[in-house]
DNA sequence: CGTGCAATTGATCTAACTCAACCAACGTGG
DNA sequence: CCACGTTGGTTGAGTTAGATCAATTGCACG
């Protein structure tokens, strides 16, 4: 019985933003008992190949992930960015397998959660159900938030922002923190070349609005930043 | 008495693709009698604002919807279309309220699905919990059909196949179809002027791909389309 | 029968891409 | 411990895909 105890919610850093969210002891328990196994994974190691057969929605516990697939050209497209207390693989219900691969951005770990499973126990537990749905629209948000065929300058800000937004919800400073990110990831989430990225980058640096180095990032503006963006004030 | 019957989803032409797929006779009757109201729209007419408060998902009877918001130089950000049997709403559910406006492309017409209603009523009937998911699933599959940050021709191609293959699901033909869509809803969506939309149209009308009158399109070479999609064929 | 909107096509212009050089940090093996 | 390749990031110069500006046509409709 060599096997190291499976961690709980109870004790989990994320539990105030995951499912566990308006649950009482006893149902928390349950869901505990449904989670098949926590995955920890290091830097670039991946979880999920595109056409697996889907059987799990997965939850962040720490670090965070990437989905891709590869174009014609064999050039990476990515579809999202996954953090701490975020949920994600139901883009494979529909079809019944994952519409893209996953890997970890650095070292991470995720809880799965089997499908069959917690669709079982949402009937006997509605605020499961609903923390699940409500948890599936973030997804939706999220993917909102950042249009990704606007001018460069305005996706980079919008992302920025997002990133911030998001960090926020999880408990860490939403204007300081260190991107898991490489410059190749943002580009390629944003639809740019690396230098166009880096370029813009240099550019907020130069306009006073973000303090960088290398990946640790600081948001010393986010009224220019929102500005930048070109969005409509009151959407942060 | 002289409001008009509320059609219910026997007679509906959406049946097959919507919430009652895998319901019986009896859960069918409970999930109509839960609709709120069928809502009836013409072309351009608006039936969500951007803040609205949240409180309903909507599937479409017949016609399309598009989402869309405003940018800060006042430029329509499209973010979705929705055609028969397709779901929409759900991204309100996190912040409370709809993230965007939703308009009718032409005379439309959808059915109201209360959140609370429908939370409750998934709780006693599995099955429709199940098909809720799935129509979540779809809304993230579409999404990631059409990459919005390729080059244009790519994105045209990968928007004409992602169409063709919802006509195909709502039991239409997935070759020969009347766009809703005007050149510029397909711009804005795609992140493109019209100027460009019209030049690929030509483009590929004149490489045989597709035959265009206005808004009647059909797509006469799937498999080049799929090359247009997945790589500029110039670069062979 | 004009007025206005949608679409097409042509001529220029520019934002972002490509190509290229360079630097810093890091790990690995001799 | 240093030499070296590798990976990630920045910056510059020239090129191009798609935007902008502009003119024209066709069609719908009051």
């Amino acid at each position: 019985m060599s096997e190291v105890a499976k961690k709980s919610c109870v004790n989990c850093a994320a539990a105030s933003l995951c499912l566990p969210v308006g649950l009482d002891q006893a149902e928390i328990s349950h869901l505990n008992a449904m989670i098949k196994r926590q995955h920890i994974l290091k830097r670039g190691q991946s979880l999920l190949h595109y056409t697996d057969r889907f059987n799990s929605f997965y939850a962040v516990r720490y670090g965070s992930f990437k989905s891709a697939t590869l174009n014609a050209d064999g050039r990476e497209q990515i579809w999202g960015f996954y953090f701490v207390g975020e949920l994600f693989g139901f883009e494979g219900i529909e079809q019944e397998q994952y519409p893209y691969d996953v890997l970890a951005l650095e070292k991470s770990e995720v809880c799965e959660i089997p499908y069959n499973d917690i669709m079982q126990l949402v009937n006997e537990v509605p605020s499961l159900q609903k923390q699940l749905l409500k948890l599936m629209s973030h997804r939706f948000c999220v993917d909102l938030s950042t249009p990704r065929n606007n001018a460069a300058e305005e996706r980079l800000a919008a992302f920025l922002l997002s990133l911030s937004s998001r960090f926020k919800r999880s408990g860490m400073s939403p204007t300081e923190f260190a991107l898991p990110l490489t410059r190749q990831d943002i580009a390629s989430y944003l639809g740019l070349t690396i230098e166009t990225v880096s370029r813009l980058i240099s550019k907020f640096r130069k306009a006073q609005v973000i303090d960088v180095d290398g990946r640790q990032m600081k948001l010393k503006d986010l009224r220019k930043l929102q500005i930048f963006a070109a969005l409509t004030a009151d959407k942060f």
